[in-house]
RNA sequence: CGCGGGGUAGAGCAGUGGUAGCUCGUCAGGCUCAUAACCUGAAGGUCGUGAGUUCGAAUCUCACCCCCGCAACCA
């Protein structure tokens, strides 16, 4: 019984700096969904990766003093790092400086891309700044930045790839109803076709930007980002070298990406994919950007956050549930420290936290740790079709927020059946009473378990269950009512979040 | 100039024709199983401005103001 594939995939960081809390962000809400679609019993390939070329990667490099190579292992050693600080489940990882995974399959591309006569030999002009030596755009070039530094328009030979070819199919692909959340994004990109489209530079000559992949067939030129980043997608799921692979995963069901490169992905990606005859992503998945204390986040500012610190100071399920839930999963977003120690002691200490711990207690004291039984129907019912339709519209932020209002369901339970008070006078009512709040934390544990894997796993110990195995869940089994066994030992309580302050 | 998004209680947001809602915060009360947590209730908004359509508009139309993004080769 094969399972359905799921692939998805972040978008690569570029190596100009070390990961950012934006980056941070993106990986937790393709992981959300990664580890959603496995507990629905999907075959999931969760891929992420680092952009490592370019001339920005080079200097920065060189600016240090160190081999270009050794600082973009250095910037994917620091992923790694984060990736695991932040527990996402990817399957993989792609570094484009990859010779043996990646560069074939960049160089495949462009060779059937020439093949399709889509590539071909022309000029670029544009913007060029001599003491920065890097290509700029023509905002840039009139921007303050650029005031007192050299930029002159320069002509040169590239490659280029011809776009504008793809107009009209591009309009249709971008009327598909749900290719690109949210939607409204759609109306900028068909905005931006119907303006018209030019051809884009596909490389660059090798002595302005050496460090890339070469061209096929011409020494002098060295690819640009689009052939070289956008191929990711497919080199890393054997498009060259395992083709029963590419065949099984591709097309990718989801494509998670920051609202700066949706043009890339939107046009360019299913240019290219058109013109080598492959099938286009299901869906991007489009996210906003996130504010410090209601700003542009930025070096200059020095108000950058960083994701790790933050890991260090509150745990590493506080930072998903505020990336997750406090920033809107299609919208712009704000980090304030303020707001996160509110939402932290409100939502995960008070709310969630407190739930578990006074439940657990009750059932010590009240049923001896062991699950009483259950002798009325359900009267605490989990709201799967609300948290499920969230899910499946990768409404994230929504959908753990309707975790949020079972929790607070089961504390406002908690207040009207007093089992304090019944414990006194009616010992039957008060275990099932407690049968309905202890069913419901294991409901509750298994709808955490794509924001906030480790406070699942903990929860379910308190529950004296074992953790969650996403590869061998039955969905259907496992969130029917009534999994819980009279008599089952519970495990030892103990606090989840503590208080801060 | 143009295109897109947005302006709703102290803060963050939902609400697309019919008595203004949610979360956090604030204040008061209740409870004591619990991490001084939880529950209930209250205060707090002329829904950016002006005009129009309508029996009735946050919700539709027009004009205007303000904020953010895009405006072609920056990931």
């Amino acid at each position: 019984m094969d399972k359905p594939k799921f692939y998805i995939t972040t978008s690569i960081l570029y190596s100009n700096a070390k990961p950012h809390i934006g980056f941070a962000l993106e990986l937790l809400q393709a992981d959300a969904i990664a580890r959603w679609k496995r507990l629905q019993g999907h075959d999931v390939y969760f891929l992420t990766g680092t952009d490592e070329h370019g001339v920005k990667v080079y200097d920065k490099a060189i600016e240090q003093g160190k081999a270009p190579q050794t600082w973009v292992d250095e910037v994917a050693e620091s992923v790694q790092t984060l990736i695991q600080r932040l527990n996402i489940s990817n399957t993989d990882l792609i570094r484009t400086t990859d010779q043996k995974r990646h560069w074939p399959t960049a160089q495949r591309v462009w060779e059937k891309l020439v093949a399709n006569g889509d590539i071909e030999m022309g000029h670029y002009s544009g913007y060029y700044c001599v003491n920065d030596e890097a290509y700029i755009t023509k905002t840039e070039a009139e921007s303050l930045e650029y005031a007192n530094k050299k930029v002159i328009q320069l002509e040169e030979d590239n490659y280029m790839f011809k776009l504008g070819k793809y107009q009209d199919r591009l309009t249709k692909i971008l009327e598909q109803p749900t290719f690109i959340l949210p939607t409204h994004r759609v109306k900028e990109m068909l905005n931006f076709v119907n303006a018209g489209l030019t051809d884009i530079s596909f490389s660059r000559p090798k002595e302005k930007l050496s460090w890339g992949v070469p061209v096929p067939g011409d020494d002098s030129q060295v690819m640009y980002v689009w052939p070289d980043a956008l191929t990711n997608y497919i080199s890393a799921i054997g498009y060259v070298d395992n083709p029963a692979k590419f065949k099984k995963y591709w097309p990718a069901d989801v494509h998670v990406i920051g609202k700066d490169i949706l043009r890339f992905h939107a046009l360019f990606w299913p240019a290219m994919l058109t013109s080598i005859g492959e099938v286009l992503p299901k869906q991007i998945l489009v996210h906003g950007h996130i504010l410090s204390d209601g700003q542009k986040m930025s070096k200059s500012f020095g108000n950058v956050v960083d994701p790790v610190e933050l890991i260090d100071r509150w745990g590493v399920d506080a930072v998903r549930y505020y990336l997750l839930r406090e920033i809107p999963t299609l919208g712009d977003g704000d980090y304030s420290a303020i707001r996160f120690e509110e939402i932290y002691n409100s939502a995960l200490a008070n709310d969630l936290g407190n739930l578990v711990s006074r439940i657990l207690m009750m059932a010590e004291k009240y049923c001896g740790d062991k699950v009483p039984a259950s002798v009325s129907s359900v009267s605490l019912n989990p709201s799967w079709g609300v948290y499920q339709n969230h899910m499946d519209g990768l409404e994230l932020d929504a959908a753990l927020q309707s975790v949020l209002t079972m929790v607070s369901e089961g504390n406002k339970y908690i207040d009207t059946t007093k089992p304090w008070e019944l414990v006194k006078t009616q010992p039957d009512a008060v275990g099932n009473d407690l049968y309905q709040m202890l069913e419901s934390l294991r409901q509750i544990s298994i709808m955490l378990y794509p924001f906030l894997p480790t406070t699942s796993d903990r929860i379910r110990r308190q529950l004296g269950l074992e953790p969650i195995n996403p590869d061998a869940f039955d969905f259907v089994k496992e969130t029917q009512w009534g999994g819980l066994l009279e008599g089952h030992q519970l495990g030892q309580s103990e606090i989840l979040f503590p208080k801060q302050n």
